[in-house]
DNA sequence: TATTATACTATTAAATTAGTAGGAATTGCA
DNA sequence: TGCAATTCCTACTAATTTAATAGTATAATA
């Protein structure tokens, strides 16, 4: 039940890119720096967060990451399902999870609960609620 | 972000226990039919409840389990985390967990916040709120 | 054109998960 | 008394996932 380095080292990095871009591109090198984490690694989770289009790039030299949109207008939920997969706590949930036995199945309701109360979570929270906390 | 089987299946045993039982002992290969589970995998997950005092057992022929107490006495938390272990969502809330970098690091907070609601939900829910729902 | 970046793809080591396997100890019943 | 059914206990293993590492191609700037 836990999250895995590729959620926690996303959040970790759209928070470092907004605390610290201030409209500069910001090269990789410097977060992985910074947060010392893979410089390799983090290429593959930017990679992604920029495949779901968070992020502006600049190749080349002097070149690096920005965010593509003010820390209000991401949603952590979104961050976090982009590089973790779904947060669906059971595979019974997922959208193909197909659950034959969930018209009789006692346990199917609370885990749509637990479901629920994490994506709410997650969902009600945004990039800046972070960076001003 | 997945609960295991362990959490999953302890749970489903601990239903079946108190749907079926009616004060009974119940075996193991039983509940392992009905919820088409493997036998000897069950056995250690039962295992576990055993060892956390859910379950009264009876060794020998016709023997069995059923629930220690009533159905309302189990807070489906407590019978996740004793199979699944503890159910902080990252390293750094666990017990044990030393976050170095905690106060100046912005996504603590978040973590925080959602290792809280996903406690108070697990915690929120009884056996008898999963059998009766 | 050398340097400093991102972009992309393949490989791999370690850990975890989900199960198998086998036998010892205990009990009820014929 | 002995057999069958059961829990109890420990060791092993196959498959999957996670967390990287590695290498090369492409792009931009000074």
């Amino acid at each position: 039940m836990k999250v895995s380095t590729k959620g926690r080292y996303a959040l970790t990095v759209m928070v470092d890119l907004a605390m610290n871009s201030n409209g500069n591109f910001i090269s990789l090198k410097d977060i992985a720096t910074r947060q010392e984490i893979s410089n390799k690694y983090l290429e593959q989770i930017i990679a992604m967060l920029n495949k779901a289009g968070y992020l502006e790039t600049a190749r080349g030299n002097m070149g690096g990451y920005r965010l593509a949109r003010k820390p209000e207008e991401y949603i952590v939920g979104d961050i976090l399902r982009a590089t973790e997969g779904d947060l669906t706590p059971i595979y019974c949930l997922t959208e193909n999870g197909e659950c034959v036995k969930k018209e009789n199945c006692k346990t199917h309701d609370f885990w749509k609960g637990l479901d629920d109360a994490i994506e709410k979570y997650v969902d009600s929270k945004t990039l800046k609620d972070l960076i001003s906390e």
